[in-house]
DNA sequence: TTAAATCTACCTATCGATAGGTAGATAAGG
DNA sequence: CCTTATCTACCTATCGATAGGTAGATTTAA
């Protein structure tokens, strides 16, 4: 069935934003599951096809959401629905998004991954700046830089923030940073 | 001597900057070092005494920083060699700050380094809190926010813009956002 | 002054644990 | 029966860490 392959992502992926992609095993995953760590090698071959796996699919998650949110009239709203989507990743448990967990470790992933990373984080420069260009027309928003650079700008903004949240375990610091974001446009 | 140990420390640091604190083994800093694995643990009975010196140290260094920093006048200025500081730190070759590389490794790591870890990031923000305060009083600076508020947005998107400059190794977006910074204030 | 004791700075060899990964037997289902 | 799924059993490499030792400098004591 592909319901284990579900469950193996699915457990690979936790793992993988709460401890990083060096931080979990096999057998980890494999006693989350309740499987043997050599039946993970039947569905993925190596970790690092797992790996790649795990970013592929979050870029097209996330794809899939900005398809979603196309119905959104306002730029305002669909950055707002951004900053709420990033929210949700972490917050409740130890977990934060695939970009942040895994930039630490970029210099020691394979180049499989590495690509696929920079595929995900120019995915959303482009989508952030393509929603910044649509304010900036509509006269909603009024900064003086191109879409790109604001684009930059904020998702550093975020993603920092992010990590610094699993310090004091203070998850209201990314409002206090969505805040001045929103009004720096 | 303390030669060695000195050694070990160095080595260690680039290590961990480039590749975070599971990334390099005792065995690599020996290589690097021209001695064997058996012989650091002379100087550091384990590798969890050897990080939690490395960010001590990274946090006697800043506060010496500060004190060097304490003749200048302008808080502006202040701010801006803060700026320059973080970007000597890559730049040049694969390492990035301590703070930004042991971000995503939080949870695995040894409680001793989180609280070492907690100590550094409310260092820098302390001393940010207060430059940007200093700022306010006069008159530089006339953001709405509170010094605090603003200080954690500030090192939170420099550490954002840290870790992604790594993804293309294009550096110039570090002065993306520093101008930006500079603009919110 | 010199011999014994101690310390420093390493070494070799090995430990148990765990990593990713493989081979081949077995079980389950259509 | 044959394919797919999952198992047991094992491999090699490496990890942090330990045991035990050696050469040489330094300290102590008669």
């Amino acid at each position: 069935m592909t319901d284990t392959r579900e469950r193996i992502i699915e457990t690979a992926r936790e793992l993988m934003l709460t401890k990083g992609f060096n931080g979990f095993s096999f057998n980890e995953i494999a006693g989350k599951v309740g499987i043997r760590k050599a039946s993970i090698f039947h569905y993925f071959v190596s970790k690092e096809k797992l790996g790649v796996e795990l970013i592929r699919n979050d870029r097209e998650r996330f794809a899939g959401w900005v398809k979603r949110k196309e119905s959104l009239e306002k730029p305002e709203e669909k950055l707002e629905e951004y900053f709420s989507l990033l929210e949700r990743l972490f917050g409740s448990n130890d977990q934060i998004c695939t970009l942040c967990i895994l930039f630490a470790e970029y210099t020691i992933l394979p180049k499989r991954m590495q690509e696929e990373m920079n595929g995900l984080y120019n995915d959303e420069i482009r989508w952030i700046a393509f929603v910044l260009e649509e304010g900036l027309q509509s006269k909603v928003y009024s900064f003086k830089e191109t879409p790109e650079e604001k684009a930059i700008f904020i998702l550093a903004s975020l993603h920092g923030i992010i990590q610094t949240s699993r310090l004091s375990a203070d998850f209201s610091v990314y409002d206090i940073v969505v805040k001045q974001l929103i009004q720096g446009l």
